[in-house]
DNA sequence: CGGCGTCAAGTTTTC
DNA sequence: GAAAACTTGACGCCG
Protein backbone atom coordinates (compact mmCIF):
# COMPACT_ATOMS: atom_id res chain seq x y z
CA UNK A 1 0.00 0.00 0.00
CA UNK A 2 2.77 2.24 0.40
CA UNK A 3 3.46 2.19 -3.54
CA UNK A 4 -0.07 3.43 -3.60
CA UNK A 5 0.45 6.15 -1.18
CA UNK A 6 4.09 7.26 -2.64
CA UNK A 7 2.53 10.26 -5.01
CA UNK A 8 4.36 12.13 -7.19
CA UNK A 9 2.41 15.29 -5.16
CA UNK A 10 4.50 17.74 -3.41
CA UNK A 11 4.56 17.15 0.00
CA UNK A 12 3.42 13.46 0.33
CA UNK A 13 7.28 12.38 0.15
CA UNK A 14 7.78 14.11 3.09
CA UNK A 15 9.45 11.46 5.70
CA UNK A 16 6.72 10.18 8.48
CA UNK A 17 6.47 13.05 11.87
CA UNK A 18 5.14 12.70 15.02
CA UNK A 19 5.45 15.57 18.29
CA UNK A 20 3.52 16.46 21.40
CA UNK A 21 1.12 19.39 21.11
CA UNK A 22 1.45 22.83 23.00
CA UNK A 23 3.80 22.65 26.32
CA UNK A 24 6.56 21.00 26.92
CA UNK A 25 7.42 18.67 30.41
CA UNK A 26 11.11 19.45 31.10
CA UNK A 27 12.60 15.93 31.88
CA UNK A 28 12.97 14.85 35.75
CA UNK A 29 16.19 16.83 36.63
CA UNK A 30 18.81 16.11 40.04
CA UNK A 31 19.91 20.30 38.99
CA UNK A 32 16.15 20.99 40.11
CA UNK A 33 16.90 20.68 43.78
CA UNK A 34 13.17 22.23 44.20
CA UNK A 35 9.89 22.04 42.97
CA UNK A 36 9.99 25.42 42.45
CA UNK A 37 12.90 25.00 40.34
CA UNK A 38 11.25 22.73 37.83
CA UNK A 39 8.36 24.99 37.38
CA UNK A 40 10.72 27.72 36.34
CA UNK A 41 12.14 25.68 34.14
CA UNK A 42 9.05 24.57 32.60
CA UNK A 43 7.65 28.24 32.17
CA UNK A 44 10.96 29.28 30.24
CA UNK A 45 10.09 26.98 27.95
CA UNK A 46 6.15 27.53 27.94
CA UNK A 47 3.49 30.34 26.97
CA UNK A 48 1.95 32.39 29.27
CA UNK A 49 -1.30 34.11 29.06
CA UNK A 50 -3.23 37.22 31.12
CA UNK A 51 -6.69 37.34 31.99
CA UNK A 52 -9.08 40.66 30.47
CA UNK A 53 -10.32 40.69 33.21
CA UNK A 54 -6.66 41.25 34.99
CA UNK A 55 -5.85 43.69 32.49
CA UNK A 56 -8.92 45.66 32.57
CA UNK A 57 -7.92 46.79 36.11
CA UNK A 58 -5.11 48.22 34.83
CA UNK A 59 -4.07 51.34 33.47
CA UNK A 60 -3.29 52.61 30.42
CA UNK A 61 0.36 52.35 30.54
CA UNK A 62 0.43 49.38 32.73
CA UNK A 63 -2.01 47.37 30.55
CA UNK A 64 0.28 48.01 27.25
CA UNK A 65 3.30 46.80 29.06
CA UNK A 66 1.75 44.13 30.84
CA UNK A 67 0.71 42.59 27.50
CA UNK A 68 3.73 43.47 25.98
CA UNK A 69 5.86 41.41 28.76
CA UNK A 70 3.91 38.73 27.86
CA UNK A 71 3.94 38.90 24.19
CA UNK A 72 7.53 38.86 24.53
CA UNK A 73 7.92 35.41 26.66
CA UNK A 74 5.70 33.87 24.42
CA UNK A 75 7.39 34.87 21.24
CA UNK A 76 10.86 33.68 23.38
CA UNK A 77 9.24 30.82 24.50
CA UNK A 78 8.11 29.34 21.31
CA UNK A 79 11.64 30.50 19.46
CA UNK A 80 12.48 27.62 22.36
CA UNK A 81 10.22 24.75 22.10
CA UNK A 82 10.92 25.15 17.94
CA UNK A 83 14.22 25.05 19.05
CA UNK A 84 14.48 21.93 21.13
CA UNK A 85 12.12 20.23 18.23
CA UNK A 86 14.48 20.70 15.79
CA UNK A 87 16.76 19.07 17.66
CA UNK A 88 15.02 15.92 17.92
CA UNK A 89 15.41 13.12 15.51
CA UNK A 90 13.41 13.85 11.99
CA UNK A 91 10.29 11.52 12.91
CA UNK A 92 9.85 14.05 16.15
CA UNK A 93 9.48 16.99 13.78
CA UNK A 94 6.42 18.08 14.21
CA UNK A 95 4.53 20.91 17.17
CA UNK A 96 0.89 22.33 17.72
CA UNK A 97 1.50 25.41 19.32
CA UNK A 98 -0.62 26.51 21.90
CA UNK A 99 -3.07 29.08 20.79
CA UNK A 100 -1.99 31.42 23.15
CA UNK A 101 0.97 33.21 21.67
CA UNK A 102 -1.00 36.69 21.49
CA UNK A 103 -3.49 36.48 24.20
CA UNK A 104 -7.14 38.26 23.64
CA UNK A 105 -5.99 39.00 20.60
CA UNK A 106 -9.67 39.16 19.51
CA UNK A 107 -11.08 40.51 22.85
CA UNK A 108 -12.16 44.26 22.93
CA UNK A 109 -10.13 44.98 25.75
CA UNK A 110 -6.73 43.57 24.16
CA UNK A 111 -7.66 44.76 20.44
CA UNK A 112 -6.44 48.00 20.91
CA UNK A 113 -3.06 47.35 22.30
CA UNK A 114 -2.54 45.23 19.13
CA UNK A 115 -2.92 47.56 17.08
CA UNK A 116 -0.60 49.99 18.66
CA UNK A 117 3.00 50.68 16.02
CA UNK A 118 5.50 49.49 18.67
CA UNK A 119 3.75 46.26 19.82
CA UNK A 120 2.93 45.26 15.77
CA UNK A 121 6.34 45.12 14.84
CA UNK A 122 7.50 43.10 18.27
CA UNK A 123 5.10 40.61 16.98
CA UNK A 124 5.98 40.32 13.28
CA UNK A 125 9.95 40.51 13.95
CA UNK A 126 9.31 38.03 16.68
CA UNK A 127 6.77 35.45 14.45
CA UNK A 128 8.88 35.90 11.21
CA UNK A 129 12.49 34.85 13.18
CA UNK A 130 10.42 31.85 14.87
CA UNK A 131 8.67 30.81 11.76
CA UNK A 132 12.62 30.91 9.70
CA UNK A 133 13.61 28.58 12.34
CA UNK A 134 11.08 26.11 12.17
CA UNK A 135 11.16 25.81 8.77
CA UNK A 136 15.22 25.38 8.97
CA UNK A 137 14.70 23.34 11.55
CA UNK A 138 11.96 21.14 9.32
CA UNK A 139 9.52 21.57 11.86
CA UNK A 140 5.77 20.77 10.46
CA UNK A 141 3.66 23.78 12.61
CA UNK A 142 0.11 23.40 13.44
CA UNK A 143 -2.83 25.35 15.30
CA UNK A 144 -5.96 24.07 17.34
CA UNK A 145 -7.93 26.48 18.71
CA UNK A 146 -10.07 26.05 21.64
CA UNK A 147 -13.71 24.40 21.75
CA UNK A 148 -14.94 28.04 21.02
CA UNK A 149 -14.14 28.35 17.77
CA UNK A 150 -16.89 27.61 15.84
CA UNK A 151 -17.22 29.16 11.90
CA UNK A 152 -21.03 27.77 11.81
CA UNK A 153 -23.51 28.37 15.17
CA UNK A 154 -27.29 29.34 14.89
CA UNK A 155 -26.06 32.13 17.61
CA UNK A 156 -24.57 35.04 15.41
CA UNK A 157 -22.63 36.27 17.87
CA UNK A 158 -20.51 32.64 18.82
CA UNK A 159 -20.70 32.24 14.88
CA UNK A 160 -19.03 35.61 14.19
CA UNK A 161 -16.12 35.41 17.68
CA UNK A 162 -15.33 32.21 16.19
CA UNK A 163 -14.47 33.24 12.87
CA UNK A 164 -12.74 36.23 14.44
CA UNK A 165 -10.32 33.46 16.20
CA UNK A 166 -10.37 31.79 13.39
CA UNK A 167 -8.78 34.21 11.34
CA UNK A 168 -6.49 35.15 14.40
CA UNK A 169 -4.85 31.83 14.37
CA UNK A 170 -4.42 32.46 10.22
CA UNK A 171 -2.72 35.72 11.05
CA UNK A 172 -0.24 34.10 13.21
CA UNK A 173 0.28 31.80 10.82
CA UNK A 174 0.79 33.61 8.18
CA UNK A 175 3.19 36.27 10.05
CA UNK A 176 5.17 32.83 10.61
CA UNK A 177 5.59 32.83 6.80
CA UNK A 178 2.83 30.00 5.95
CA UNK A 179 0.17 32.71 4.96
CA UNK A 180 -0.13 31.31 0.90
CA UNK A 181 -0.82 28.51 -0.87
CA UNK A 182 -2.43 25.19 -0.09
CA UNK A 183 -1.12 24.28 3.63
CA UNK A 184 1.74 25.61 2.90
CA UNK A 185 4.89 23.00 4.49
CA UNK A 186 1.78 21.22 5.76
CA UNK A 187 1.26 23.78 8.27
CA UNK A 188 -2.50 23.78 9.59
CA UNK A 189 -5.31 25.29 11.75
CA UNK A 190 -7.65 22.33 12.90
CA UNK A 191 -11.18 22.96 14.30
CA UNK A 192 -14.55 20.66 14.95
CA UNK A 193 -17.42 21.10 13.38
CA UNK A 194 -19.31 22.67 16.70
CA UNK A 195 -22.90 22.36 17.35
CA UNK A 196 -25.66 19.69 16.10
CA UNK A 197 -27.06 22.84 14.14
CA UNK A 198 -26.29 23.92 11.52
CA UNK A 199 -24.00 21.22 11.14
CA UNK A 200 -22.18 20.11 8.54
CA UNK A 201 -23.65 22.48 5.75
CA UNK A 202 -23.84 25.39 7.75
CA UNK A 203 -19.74 24.62 8.04
CA UNK A 204 -19.91 24.91 4.20
CA UNK A 205 -21.59 27.53 3.72
CA UNK A 206 -19.11 29.52 6.20
CA UNK A 207 -16.39 28.58 4.28
CA UNK A 208 -17.48 31.77 1.97
CA UNK A 209 -17.05 33.51 5.43
CA UNK A 210 -13.40 33.00 5.92
CA UNK A 211 -10.65 34.75 4.19
CA UNK A 212 -8.61 33.08 1.55
CA UNK A 213 -5.34 32.27 3.72
CA UNK A 214 -7.66 31.03 6.77
CA UNK A 215 -9.39 28.58 3.76
CA UNK A 216 -5.94 27.21 2.77
CA UNK A 217 -4.99 26.67 6.68
CA UNK A 218 -8.47 25.30 7.63
CA UNK A 219 -8.48 21.66 8.69
CA UNK A 220 -11.74 19.79 10.11
CA UNK A 221 -11.75 17.11 12.74
CA UNK A 222 -13.91 14.13 13.24
CA UNK A 223 -15.50 14.63 16.87
CA UNK A 224 -16.36 11.85 19.41
CA UNK A 225 -19.85 11.90 19.30
CA UNK A 226 -21.57 14.47 17.07
CA UNK A 227 -19.80 14.74 13.51
CA UNK A 228 -17.92 11.16 13.10
CA UNK A 229 -15.34 10.63 10.58
CA UNK A 230 -18.20 9.87 7.89
CA UNK A 231 -19.85 13.09 8.40
CA UNK A 232 -16.79 15.45 8.44
CA UNK A 233 -15.35 13.23 5.23
CA UNK A 234 -19.08 15.13 3.51
CA UNK A 235 -16.38 18.09 4.14
CA UNK A 236 -13.24 16.41 2.20
CA UNK A 237 -13.79 17.90 -1.38
CA UNK A 238 -13.15 21.30 0.27
CA UNK A 239 -11.36 20.80 3.58
CA UNK A 240 -8.95 18.29 4.74
CA UNK A 241 -10.27 15.82 7.52
CA UNK A 242 -7.73 15.72 10.60
CA UNK A 243 -8.42 12.03 11.62
CA UNK A 244 -8.30 11.42 15.36
CA UNK A 245 -8.13 7.76 16.07
CA UNK A 246 -9.55 7.81 20.03
CA UNK A 247 -12.66 9.87 18.85
CA UNK A 248 -13.24 7.44 16.34
CA UNK A 249 -12.65 4.80 18.36
CA UNK A 250 -15.13 6.74 21.15
CA UNK A 251 -18.24 7.77 18.55
CA UNK A 252 -18.02 4.10 16.86
CA UNK A 253 -18.22 2.29 19.76
CA UNK A 254 -14.90 0.13 19.27
CA UNK A 255 -13.72 0.61 15.75
CA UNK A 256 -9.80 0.79 15.22
CA UNK A 257 -9.29 2.18 11.52
CA UNK A 258 -6.54 0.42 9.54
CA UNK A 259 -4.64 2.16 7.04
CA UNK A 260 -6.38 0.12 4.06
CA UNK A 261 -9.63 1.26 4.89
CA UNK A 262 -10.99 3.22 2.17
CA UNK A 263 -12.24 5.65 4.63
CA UNK A 264 -8.28 6.54 5.21
CA UNK A 265 -8.14 7.49 0.84
CA UNK A 266 -10.57 9.66 1.43
CA UNK A 267 -8.61 11.32 3.70
CA UNK A 268 -5.43 11.60 2.25
CA UNK A 269 -7.50 12.99 -0.73
CA UNK A 270 -9.23 15.64 0.92
CA UNK A 271 -5.54 16.85 1.70
CA UNK A 272 -4.93 17.14 -1.69
CA UNK A 273 -1.34 16.29 -1.98
CA UNK A 274 -0.43 17.47 1.51
CA UNK A 275 0.91 14.84 4.00
CA UNK A 276 -2.03 14.65 6.54
CA UNK A 277 -1.97 14.82 10.39
CA UNK A 278 -3.66 12.65 12.31
CA UNK A 279 -4.49 12.65 16.01
CA UNK A 280 -4.25 9.91 18.33
CA UNK A 281 -4.59 9.17 21.73
CA UNK A 282 -5.49 6.62 24.38
CA UNK A 283 -8.47 6.37 27.37
CA UNK A 284 -6.32 7.03 31.10
CA UNK A 285 -4.19 4.20 32.37
CA UNK A 286 -5.69 4.92 35.82
CA UNK A 287 -8.87 4.27 34.79
CA UNK A 288 -7.34 0.61 33.33
CA UNK A 289 -5.10 -0.41 35.51
CA UNK A 290 -5.28 -4.04 35.04
CA UNK A 291 -5.56 -3.61 31.38
CA UNK A 292 -3.05 -5.99 29.19
CA UNK A 293 -0.72 -3.31 27.37
CA UNK A 294 -0.63 -5.81 24.35
CA UNK A 295 -4.20 -5.71 23.78
CA UNK A 296 -6.56 -3.00 22.08
CA UNK A 297 -8.71 -1.29 24.60
CA UNK A 298 -12.26 -2.85 23.64
CA UNK A 299 -15.08 -0.25 23.60
CA UNK A 300 -17.95 -2.57 24.36
CA UNK A 301 -16.69 -4.79 27.21
CA UNK A 302 -15.11 -1.62 28.99
CA UNK A 303 -18.24 -0.17 28.89
CA UNK A 304 -19.99 -3.13 30.42
CA UNK A 305 -17.87 -3.53 32.65
CA UNK A 306 -19.45 0.21 34.19
CA UNK A 307 -16.66 2.61 32.24
CA UNK A 308 -18.80 5.82 31.31
CA UNK A 309 -18.45 6.95 27.70
CA UNK A 310 -17.23 10.03 28.99
CA UNK A 311 -14.01 8.36 30.97
CA UNK A 312 -13.23 6.41 27.86
CA UNK A 313 -12.57 9.30 26.03
CA UNK A 314 -10.11 10.96 28.54
CA UNK A 315 -6.65 10.87 27.81
CA UNK A 316 -4.02 9.10 29.20
CA UNK A 317 -0.34 10.44 30.61
CA UNK A 318 1.36 8.20 28.40
CA UNK A 319 0.92 6.21 25.76
CA UNK A 320 1.10 3.12 27.32
CA UNK A 321 -1.02 0.16 25.78
CA UNK A 322 1.35 -1.12 22.47
CA UNK A 323 -0.99 -2.52 20.54
CA UNK A 324 -2.24 1.33 20.23
CA UNK A 325 1.26 2.42 19.56
CA UNK A 326 1.62 -0.07 17.15
CA UNK A 327 -1.55 0.88 15.03
CA UNK A 328 -0.22 4.72 15.06
CA UNK A 329 3.30 3.39 13.49
CA UNK A 330 0.85 1.31 10.59
CA UNK A 331 -1.16 4.62 10.01
CA UNK A 332 2.56 6.44 10.14
CA UNK A 333 2.79 4.98 6.16
CA UNK A 334 0.58 7.84 4.99
CA UNK A 335 0.02 10.53 8.21
CA UNK A 336 1.66 12.61 10.70
CA UNK A 337 0.87 12.15 14.21
CA UNK A 338 -0.14 14.89 17.18
CA UNK A 339 0.37 12.60 20.38
CA UNK A 340 -2.51 14.11 22.70
CA UNK A 341 -1.34 12.99 26.06
CA UNK A 342 -1.03 14.81 28.86
CA UNK A 343 2.41 13.71 29.32
CA UNK A 344 3.22 15.85 26.59
CA UNK A 345 6.52 15.24 25.30
CA UNK A 346 7.19 12.52 27.76
CA UNK A 347 4.96 10.42 26.09
CA UNK A 348 5.76 11.16 22.57
CA UNK A 349 9.66 10.71 22.80
CA UNK A 350 9.52 7.33 23.84
CA UNK A 351 7.17 6.35 21.24
CA UNK A 352 8.95 8.07 18.75
CA UNK A 353 11.99 6.05 19.88
CA UNK A 354 10.44 2.51 19.66
CA UNK A 355 8.73 3.04 16.73
CA UNK A 356 11.92 4.87 15.06
CA UNK A 357 12.97 2.07 15.65
CA UNK A 358 11.25 -0.68 14.36
CA UNK A 359 11.19 1.67 11.02
CA UNK A 360 15.15 1.25 11.08
CA UNK A 361 15.19 -2.40 12.16
CA UNK A 362 12.03 -2.52 8.92
CA UNK A 363 14.09 -1.18 6.31
CA UNK A 364 18.05 -2.91 7.30
C1' DC B 1 3.37 30.21 50.91
C1' DG B 2 -0.96 27.00 49.98
C1' DG B 3 -5.69 26.89 48.77
C1' DC B 4 -9.55 28.64 46.51
C1' DG B 5 -12.46 31.25 43.34
C1' DT B 6 -12.42 33.71 39.12
C1' DC B 7 -11.22 34.57 34.53
C1' DA B 8 -13.44 35.73 26.92
C1' DA B 9 -15.64 32.50 24.49
C1' DG B 10 -19.87 27.29 22.73
C1' DT B 11 -22.09 23.12 22.77
C1' DT B 12 -23.26 18.77 24.40
C1' DT B 13 -23.52 15.07 27.70
C1' DT B 14 -23.76 13.37 32.08
C1' DC B 15 -24.21 13.38 37.09
C1' DG C 1 -29.29 22.77 37.00
C1' DA C 2 -24.23 22.29 37.58
C1' DA C 3 -19.96 20.39 36.02
C1' DA C 4 -17.04 18.33 32.82
C1' DA C 5 -15.10 17.67 28.29
C1' DC C 6 -12.32 19.64 24.44
C1' DT C 7 -6.57 24.05 24.31
C1' DT C 8 -4.71 25.66 30.17
C1' DG C 9 -2.64 28.80 33.52
C1' DA C 10 -2.79 33.41 35.91
C1' DC C 11 -4.11 36.25 39.41
C1' DG C 12 -5.97 38.18 43.69
C1' DC C 13 -7.37 37.28 48.12
C1' DC C 14 -7.55 34.85 52.40
C1' DG C 15 -5.62 32.43 56.08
Amino acid sequence: MSRELNTSEPNMGEPPRLGFCCTFIPDPDPSHKTLKAAKDAAKLMNLGTVTMAHLERLGPAARFEKLEGVVRHNLAALERQIAWVSGRPPLERLLRMASSVLPGYTHPVAQPLYAQAPMRSLIETGLSRVGERARAGEVRLSMHPGPFCIIASRNPNAQANGIAELEYHAEVMAMLGYGAGWHPHGAHVNIHIGGREPGIEGFRESLSLISESARNLLTVENDESLFGLDAVLRLGDRVPVVLDLHHHWVESRGEYIEPDDPRIRAVIASWRGVRPVSHISVSRETLLPEHDPDALPDFPALSDQGHSWRDLAAHSDLMWNRAVNALVARHLAWSDFEIEAKGKNQASVPLAARIGRDLSRAAA
